[in-house]
Formats: structure tokens, sequence, C-alpha cells
DNA sequence: ACAATGATCCGCT
DNA sequence: GCGGATCATTGTG
């Protein structure tokens, strides 16, 4: 058990350990679901339960940065051990990732939403309001809430300041398309989003499949 | 050196 | 639902 310090509280949490990451990338998508995601950082910690997450396939997946094994500065990361994280830029957001499968098997998972827990007034602060609906709602969303930046790129999920620790064990878990990847040709069809079933915090609604 | 391209968000209709 | 903001990354010449 590890402690760590918010503004108000103490909080007691088990951080996931090396073996977690090495499930494959199907499974870990979806056993992330429930966990903690936390980041320390000067002005405080917070932290929410991962409750969406998109699975990236690499090779393979067009709509992964690591299709057809495209190593280059931005995704070098993916081709290192799982249960480190993956950061990049898009437009004026950073999007974070868990690195997973084995060593040069270049896959990602990305986290779209948690559910505020610990730091909500912080978060407030962050994200610039008071709806508690719209703090983490969004993978561009949820990185801000946090604190989370380019600064964490490569940077492990097993020690501070960025973590990932157990949370809850989901009730149902959905599956569905990914988002937001219209242009990336059969790729956009398949299965690889996952869900805690009827949770608030998910980004958008959508069938399962 | 340059142009195209987004794993998004927000505000508006 | 739609379009604009806005910029690092990437491929191409």
């Amino acid at each position: 058990m590890d402690t760590f310090f918010n503004n108000e509280n103490p909080l007691q949490i088990r951080l996931k350990t090396k073996e977690f990451y090495q499930q494959s990338t199907l499974e870990l998508a979806q056993n992330l679901l429930g966990c903690l995601l936390i980041k320390e950082t000067s002005e405080g910690v917070a932290s929410g339960y991962i409750v969406e997450t998109e699975a990236y396939m690499g090779p393979e997946d067009k709509a992964a940065h690591s299709f057809q094994n495209r190593r280059t500065k931005r995704t070098e990361v993916m081709f290192g051990e799982a249960g480190i994280a993956y950061t990049y830029k898009m437009h004026t957001h950073c999007l974070v990732n868990v690195v997973s499968g084995e060593k040069e098997k270049p896959q990602a998972i990305l986290i779209r939403a948690v559910e505020p827990f610990t730091g909500i007034p912080l978060m407030k602060t962050r994200r610039q309001t008071t709806e508690l609906r719209n703090l983490t709602n969004g993978p561009g969303k949820l990185t801000k809430a946090l604190g989370i930046t380019m600064d964490d790129y490569g940077s492990s999920f097993l020690s501070p300041p960025l973590m990932i620790a157990e949370g809850y064990i989901p009730e149902s878990i959905s599956v569905g398309k990914r988002i937001g990847i219209e242009n990336s040709g059969e790729a956009k069809d398949y299965p690889l989003r996952f869900w805690v079933k009827g949770n608030a915090f998910v980004s958008r609604h959508q069938r399962e499949i």
C-alpha cells in the first residue's frame, strides 16, 4: 500500500504492478476500466477512475500512429515496454495513452474519459468550469483536468508523478467502434472502444457492437 | 522548406 | 450536426 497526499486527505492506493501491463492489449484496454489514474503536480494531486478506453493495435491498424511500424521520435515509446505513457498533441490538446504489448510491438491504449475522484477543486480551476460532468469526459479534457502534459511523455505509470492504481471492478463493459477516425478505412469499424456501461462520464453515447 | 493532416473541443444552429 | 481554432508532426520535394 502506498500513500500519496492530496491537499485535504491522505489517499491510500495500491499501484498496479509491472505484470498488470503485460497482458494482451485487448485485455488490458478492458482491465484498465475502473482503475484510478493519478497525477501529482506542484499544484496538488488529482485523480479519476478510468471509464473509457480505445485500443490501437499497431502495424496492422490503419488508425494507429504506429501503422506499418512507423517509427519516429513521436512514436518511439510505443516500441518499448508496456506500462509507459505515450502522450501526443492534437491541435491544442494533449492526449495520453498506456503503452501495451511486448517490446517492439507498438501498441497503445488511449484513455478517453475518467470519472473525477480526488482533487476536484483543482480540476475545476484547470478546466475553468464547475460542471462536474464536463471536467473529464473526453481525452483532451481529462489531461487538462489532471495536469497531464507532454512532460509525461515516456513516464512510467508505476511511480510518481503519473500513476495507475487499483480502483473498482466494473459491473458491465460495453464495446463499440472507435471515435474520430473516419479517414482510416476499414479500421474505423473495428470494435476497439471500451467503456463502463452506463457511466455518465463516458465521452459520447454510441451503439454497442 | 512547405503543405497537409488530424485518436479534439467549443460554440452555434 | 457543423465549422473554426490552431499547431506539432509528418511526408514530400
